[in-house]
DNA sequence: CTATACTTTCAGTAATTACTGAAAATTCAA
DNA sequence: TTGAATTTTCAGTAATTACTGAAAGTATAG
């Protein structure tokens, strides 16, 4: 199978951006792949398409399976696994965002926790601590709200992001109203 | 100079996860270090306290740098450079979030506008293209209203932050004054 | 079962990235 | 200027990560 060079070009600069990103070259360029691929693919023609062996492609597969950006699937009559990217960008863009909360930040949150907590003598010891406390509040602060954020509607967060800075008007307002209702 | 434990396990921490994101792990423990310590070190003194060769710490430094991510000074009757981390939590916040735009996004933004704008004549390209589509609108979206957040003050984007989901209220409220003001 | 189609694993190797020490460059006091 | 203090560069090497082909593993049709 030969892509087309809109496509060539597409999935290489995906696989340079990958490296930018902690996903190496392979896994960038297989997920590129799906993603403009309106129907799915088997393994061996990724391993054609991208030039790879098919033991790459195999790990890159899973690499991407555990990132849950693919979709896995048969064909009627086709002993062959068949991959797909999900169709929904934003559910792609939540998965992602997740993922790498889990991988990038959760562990960091739990071992600044376990640092706080501990006894400081020192005033080295004592600095050091308020400025993790700085860095988990603010990280605790942001996940949380992300958190929350994920499970709005993408017609809503639409609706939010268009708005941009916009929402302090409606700060503003409440407020107003909290002081005319006497609240 | 010898750090504290405390300290040892931040920067040695820092250092695992600088390589989940793309920096390295020199760069993360410098900038580790730098963050929990309260007063300037040089370039020596980080290379004394986190077992690297004076070069190796000239290069992170260097790469903080072009992070922005490192502040510069001097220190009276001493010719030696001293870096601090930004004292500032939120600012070190944006400073990143910005630098990871400029690279990680912008690039591939460009590329998505350039082969949207492509001709296409077989079915496959126009699949493609609306995949990009898809994909570059998204990011815009995202990509400018994070711009436009930015620009708020710390007191007021924490205040967003903790209401969370709870801004959808302050959307119906805003449609129903419309409704009401008869706009 | 058995044969075949397909997938995964893994040890070895290639490619890339990180790190060092020596040398060059820069800065500044005298 | 000169030269001592400091920083940067860079070629060589070490360490890490990516990739391959062969072999082992798994699933299914007959």
């Amino acid at each position: 199978m030969n892509m087309t060079p809109l496509s060539q070009d597409f999935v290489l600069h995906f696989g340079e951006m990958g490296s930018r990103w902690g996903i190496n070259r392979t896994v960038g360029q297989i997920y590129a792949l799906l993603y403009v691929s309106e129907r799915p693919l088997n393994a061996d023609e990724i391993a054609d398409a991208l030039q790879f062996s098919r033991s790459n492609v195999s790990m890159g597969l899973k690499e991407l399976e555990s990132w849950r950006l693919t979709k896995l699937q048969h064909l009627p009559n086709d002993r062959r696994e068949y991959f797909t990217a999900p169709e929904d960008i934003w559910a792609i863009f939540r998965t992602l965002a997740d993922e790498r909360r889990k991988r990038e930040i959760d562990p960091t949150l739990s071992m600044l926790r376990d640092a706080i907590l501990r006894g400081a003598n020192n005033p080295e010891d004592k600095y050091a601590q308020k400025r993790m406390k700085e860095m988990h509040d603010l990280i605790e602060m942001v996940t949380l709200w992300f958190n929350e954020v994920h499970r709005l509607e993408p017609d809503t967060l639409k609706q939010l992001m268009k708005m941009g800075s916009k929402v302090t008007k409606l700060l503003e307002m409440k407020d107003k109203l909290k002081i005319v209702s006497g609240k």
